[in-house]
DNA sequence: GTTGAGCGTT
């Protein structure tokens, strides 16, 4: 006794009649078998004509209170088609400027999968942050138990970065989805960050928000203080950083440029420049950077493992094009490439295939030693993009759960914005874990040469063992001590 | 039949 519900791919098209099953809800895998790569769902709302997005948890669409109805629903696509769209395409320049090599997307990892979880339950998941290429679950050959670990790839660069952005619920637990070590390094790296200069004091960080918005999800604005003409915008899609990078843009009136975020050093400071490796596909082997991370990750076994990839990019900047690679074998090396210091996909570091926009191909930063000051400078940098975002509005508890493993933090943001379970309580992440540092490399780091902002990390608690929750709650918040490490002049 | 850090029979 399915009921039927109308599906239009946008408003205007002609509709087409999906099953919802027997709890009401559409799955996404039945959306996306009709319009793929179809990632929500949305109608508009009679009384306020806004559009309304539709709840979507797990790979089902909820219905509206009173349920379907006669309306007509139209797909959400991931916005990477944004620009498209968008109608003030005349700067001609971003297009011819593409990338040359578009963002690739790579396997990913899935850890910690439930043992019963089905690859067609994988799929169903994942495939709420866009179209699913593959899926699969590990499976001992002989008695076909589930290994516990999967792999999917995505179709979307985009929703790769999502996906890693993230810790994810599936199933009942906690997974943790990364780039595989197998295929660590031979990722595309691309800064999600974009400088903007000519920056007057009057365009507030919800202008250039607002503004930079129509291009693609912004991640982060920051705007230094005291003011000084430019700002920070980051991306959740580097390609689309890096496609408006070059080009003027008029907001307020004002003419602001737009170029990619690359810190300059200031000698006289103890501001380094470039920070951040990122593992090329070379092999040479920066071993400092194994020192103050190392150091920390001795102690701090599993700290901040899991929450997502910060989606910054500037940092890498300054080396990534000549960096070399992380050594995969240090098992001491905390998961860095989720902290984006090692340049996972969007986390950070430099695309190995793009041309050196800042000239700066010469310079052998690799060699320099890095100290806790450039990690935080590193994390800084790069690094927030997405954790502001998991701050921001968007966020959804986790369904208020607190799963088998024990914690319930999470902020999940999905693939367009909906989804998750807005009503559920947004509890406190619990205190991050393994060792019980809590705030492990963020605090640690931010508190060797700055003047807190980070701090606290309460003690505690926490899972320990594997899958620390994030700490969304008490990470220290952005755009306190940047400037205390990197100068930037334009 | 159990388990919970890891890294993919092709």
């Amino acid at each position: 006794m399915s009921s039927y519900l109308q599906v239009a791919e946008d408003e205007g098209e002609e509709p087409i009649e999906l099953p919802a099953e027997d709890d009401g809800t559409l799955l996404l895998s039945t959306l996306a078998a009709q319009f793929p790569g179809t990632c929500g769902l949305k109608y508009r709302n009679p009384e306020s004509r806004a559009m309304r997005g539709v709840r979507l948890v797990e790979g089902r669409l909820h219905p509206p209170e009173n349920g379907w109805g006669a309306c007509v629903y139209y797909c959400v696509f991931p916005k990477e088609n944004k620009r498209k769209s968008d109608d003030q395409l005349e700067n001609s320049t971003a297009k011819t400027k593409r990338m040359e090599t578009k963002l690739k997307c790579s396997d990913l990892i899935v850890l910690g999968l439930p043992w019963k979880t089905t690859e067609q339950q994988l799929r169903e998941y994942f495939e709420t942050f866009g179209e699913v290429l593959m899926a699969q679950v590990k499976k001992d050959i002989k008695s076909g138990q589930s290994k516990g670990f999967g792999f999917i790839r995505f179709g979307s660069y985009e929703s790769q970065m999502r996906v890693l952005g993230q810790r994810h619920l599936i199933d009942g637990r906690w997974c943790d989805v990364r780039i595989p070590n197998s295929k660590e390094g031979q990722i595309q790296q691309v800064p999600c960050k974009v400088f903007i200069g000519r920056c007057t004091e009057d365009i507030q960080a919800d202008d250039l928000r607002e503004y930079f918005s129509k291009f693609g999800e912004v991640t982060d604005v920051f705007i230094p203080k005291p003011f000084r003409a430019f700002a920070f915008v980051t991306f959740l899609d580097p390609e689309v950083a890096q496609s408006l990078c070059g080009e003027d843009h008029i907001i307020k009136g004002v003419s602001v440029h737009v170029s990619n975020a690359a810190p300059k050093t200031d000698p006289n400071s103890r501001a380094y420049t470039g920070v951040g490796g990122s593992r090329g596909q070379g092999s040479r082997e920066p071993k400092n950077l194994a020192g103050p991370f190392g150091g920390v990750s001795g102690t701090t076994q599993h700290y901040q493992q899991h929450h997502g990839a910060p989606g910054g990019g500037a940092m890498n900047q300054g080396t990534a094009w000549n960096q070399g690679s992380m050594n995969r074998g240090n098992l001491d090396m905390p998961n860095l490439q989720a902290l984006g210091i090692t340049g996972q996909a969007g986390a950070g570091s430099q695309a190995q295939n793009l041309n050196n926009p800042m000239g700066m191909g010469t310079l052998n930063l690799g060699a320099l030693p890095v100290s806790p000051a450039l990690v935080a400078a590193a994390l800084n940098q790069a690094g927030w993009g997405l954790i502001g975002n998991l701050q921001g509005g968007q966020q959804q508890g986790a369904a208020g759960d607190t799963g088998p493993q024990g914690f319930n933090n999470q902020a999940a943001p999905t693939a367009a914005g909906f989804g998750g379970t807005p009503g559920a309580p947004q509890q406190p992440a619990a205190p991050p874990t393994a060792t019980g540092q809590g705030g492990g490399l963020f605090n640690w780091g931010l508190n060797q040469g700055t003047t807190g902002g980070g701090g606290d990390a309460s003690q505690g608690g926490g899972t320990s063992g594997s899958n620390a929750p994030q700490q969304v709650g008490s990470w220290p918040q952005r755009g306190k001590q940047q400037e205390s490490f990197l100068k930037y002049e334009q």
